[in-house]
Formats: structure tokens, C-alpha cells, sequence
DNA sequence: AAGGTATACTAAGGATTTCTTAGTCTGCAA
DNA sequence: TTGCAGACTAAGAAATCCTTAGTATACCTT
């Protein structure tokens, strides 16, 4: 078993939803215009992974963690992506309610 | 700016959690016993990073989300790793009570 | 239909990074 | 002080990514 990345599907989804062409997303994350494209397609079809400091760029573009790539289920990514915005205290708050779920569920 | 990559801290963190060494992390895994110790060394020096199959297996490992590694904060790589014990139902539970924080905030 | 344009995509080689080998270094216990 | 376990490293071999130079595809416009 090859191991499938999650990168390039989330990587294509948000690229979409924010309407960026591959090209401009590579420009906006500062690569050189004459390959930016390329190397874009490369990163969502799979072809090659970025570095992590290519990696942080297109998170801070695409405004999503960098994490998100990495997020092996739909929802968990959402999760992820939504918690983006809480402040460190409403994450603790969170983090505890969590853990709360988890016990809950193994009393049923 | 060199962009510092998470992985390094959490992997060491959770492998001693887990009271394993680099050796025995990487035999479990299923690295060549001869470099198993050089490998993992790396990967939790910051020398080298490891490609998605390797991490897939580091994760599975030590139980827990390949994002994981990818968490810049500390209480975001807890969540997530508390999040994966969720259900399905769960999470998407978790996922709209954490658009209400959001919104919730928003309205001070 | 033909030509133009925008976007997506790709092969191949040079550039860069990782993996393997063969060790050294450090701390501690006998 | 010797022995051992665990952490760590340099350097070359091997693998992967980046750059170049395009082709492919879909959709307009004339």
C-alpha cells in the first residue's frame, strides 16, 4: 500500500474556493512566475510534496493551518479549520469538552 | 525566517510518553534495524523530515493523528489527538458547536 | 472552422534532500 | 575505568524536487 496524501485534494478544494488559478496561488506565495504553475500542479496532483516552508506560505495564502493539509478526514480538517479562529482559552475550553465527549461515549 | 517545523518537539514529545527510544520507535515501524536509530534521530533533530509513508507509519505507531506533527500549537495538536477518539456523529457535533463559539465571540 | 487565450498539466535533467553507512559522544552503572 | 545503552553525526549514495520547455484541453471570438 503507496499511502495516499491528503495534501492534494485539500490543496485543490481550497485553491477552488477561493478562486485562485494554480498560477496565482504560486505567485502569491512568492514563487518565480515562470514556474509557479508548474510546481502548483505538481503539489496537487500528487506528483511532489512541498517543503515545509513552501507548505507554511500556502497555509498563510490560502488562510488554513498548515496541519489541514495533513488532515486525513473531511471532518476532522473542518474541525481544524474552524478552531483556526477560536482564542487560546476558548480552545481549552474545547479541549476539555472533548475529552468530556470521549468519556461520555464510553459509558454508553 | 526559516519557518520552524513542529515535528521535531512532538515526535520527541510522544516518544518518550510512550518510553520508547529512537531505536525501537524505528524497528517498530519497520525501518532497517541497522539505521533505525540514524532515521529517527534526524527526523527528531530536524535534520531531515520524513516522507508521508514514513510519517503514516510513525503515526500509527504512536497513536496518533499524522497531523499531529503538523500542529503549530500545543493545545491544537491536543485537540486533534482527543478529537480522533470521536465518532463520526461526534465530530460533526464538535465541529457546529465550535462555528456557535466562533460566532459567539464575534458578538462582544 | 480556425485561431487565440487561459488554465491545467507533463517529461526530463539539474539541483537539492534524504537514506545508509560507519562510526563518535554522553551518561551511568558495575 | 570499563562497558553499555542511547543519542547523535559526517559524508557519500540514492531518491526526490525544482526548473525548463514545452503539450493538452476547454472555451471564446472572428
Amino acid at each position: 500500500m503507496p499511502e495516499l496524501h491528503p495534501l492534494p485534494a485539500r490543496l485543490k478544494q481550497v485553491r477552488i474556493l477561493k478562486q485562485l488559478t494554480q498560477q496565482k496561488l504560486g505567485e502569491l506565495l512568492g514563487l518565480d512566475p515562470s514556474n509557479a504553475s508548474a510546481r502548483m500542479n505538481q503539489y496537487e496532483r500528487g506528483k511532489h510534496t512541498p517543503d515545509f516552508d513552501t507548505l507554511k506560505r500556502i497555509a498563510n495564502v490560502l488562510d488554513v493551518p498548515v496541519a489541514y493539509f495533513y488532515c486525513e478526514d473531511e471532518l476532522t480538517a473542518s474541525i481544524l479549520q474552524a478552531a483556526e479562529a477560536l482564542s487560546e482559552e476558548q480552545k481549552l475550553a474545547l479541549l476539555v469538552s472533548i475529552r468530556e465527549m470521549v468519556i461520555t461515549e464510553k459509558e454508553k
